[in-house]
DNA sequence: GTCTATACGATGATAGAC
DNA sequence: GTCTATCATCGTATAGAC
């Protein structure tokens, strides 16, 4: 029953590798060796070094798009309750905000967060199927819910804002570490709650501006 | 004097395939191949794969930046004379325009488009590096001019707003193929001057909101 | 079912002959 | 400058022990 931990520590192992060296600078045998267990293990659980990415991605884009589809369904229930559409801010608001959050919980879900942006840039093929399957329901309720707050979009305009948005949004979510052009008196490691009302107000005007 | 051309067709066949397939699914033995070249010449010439990565990226950055940097200070340069603060709009298309232009000429030229927005999200040690030395002083500038632009904007405000915007624009230099979520009407394929001001509208609104 | 030991082909890199 | 030969390491596959 209680299944042994091995799937457990190769997860969590290369969860941490992964995100801290990037996926092709991480060898399988460094990932058994930090994990210890053997090197066929991988092969054994999960079938490929591929595969096994999928995996440590799935374990939380699961439940982290849970929260979001659910604190998106909520709004839109209590706008309807309400009879007024859901603001923009409010809607890109369930979706970055826990994004954002989980970065800065223990530090293996951390890790995850600079993992999915890194991912998110890949060349399709190790990120493209991952994503389509478990991204996809979420994405098209946020199309909804957008159109319903900016009513005065076109699909094109409202399809292409959304496309920056969410580029802007995995940029942050794979580069908060220090690099050479940050001023000396800029924080770049601001908190959370700071951090997603500055993208907030940066994404919403964006959204909202005059085509 | 005049170099074989050994060189050359190593960093044509690099460009391509990289961009194509990938930085890490490109392997040396292919790009000789293609190249018609021996195998150990990459190393002869170029050090290391990772050396010949930054050759090809700055073969094209090199002239990319001196047009951007060009326009940029033909803009401060006109600004300064009109006694008029240049507009945000005007500073973004200085290096946004030239960036996107590229992508539509010559299918090589695309390719460096691609490449650039791909490496700038790999993990640090390959792009970091580079970019660091080919993008900073054109990035310094560039934050002058916006801080010239936004004078209401702190220093913080300002950082964080760039940073979104580059990750904007490093998404779309990267994503510009067909995904699942696209709607039927909407055109992917947009021709290159609509994006330019489709992009310009959302960044320059965000760059502008309200702090 | 789990896990281990071992082997295979391909990769990036390098040394030395020409 | 160019090439062949060779190396350690990579992801993967499989046979067999527990």
């Amino acid at each position: 029953m209680s299944p042994p931990d091995t799937k457990q520590r190769i997860l969590d192992a290369a969860e941490h590798l992964f995100a801290t060296d990037g996926y092709h600078a991480t060898s399988l045998r460094c990932i058994t060796h930090a994990a210890m267990v053997n090197l066929a293990a991988v092969n054994y659980h999960f079938g490929s070094k591929e595969a096994l990415l999928e995996a440590v991605i799935v374990r939380r884009l699961t439940p982290l798009n849970e929260m979001r589809l659910g604190q998106l369904e909520a709004l839109l229930q209590r706008s309807e309750q309400s009879r007024q559409v859901p603001s923009c801010r409010e809607v890109l608001r369930t979706f970055v905000e826990p994004t954002l959050r989980q970065r800065q919980n223990g530090s293996e879900k951390g890790d995850f967060v600079t993992l999915i942006g890194r991912t998110l840039a890949e060349p399709r093929g190790i990120a493209m199927t991952i994503f389509m399957r478990h991204m996809d329901p979420l994405m098209i309720r946020l199309y909804q819910a957008l159109s319903l707050a900016l009513p005065g979009l076109s699909q094109q305009l409202l399809f292409w804002r959304i496309h920056f948005a969410v580029g802007s949004l995995s940029h942050i979510m794979r580069c908060h570490e220090r690099h050479s052009l940050v001023p000396e008196d800029v924080r770049i490691d601001l908190p959370v709650d700071e951090l997603v009302e500055l993208f907030l107000d940066f994404a919403v005007a964006g959204m909202e501006a005059a085509g």
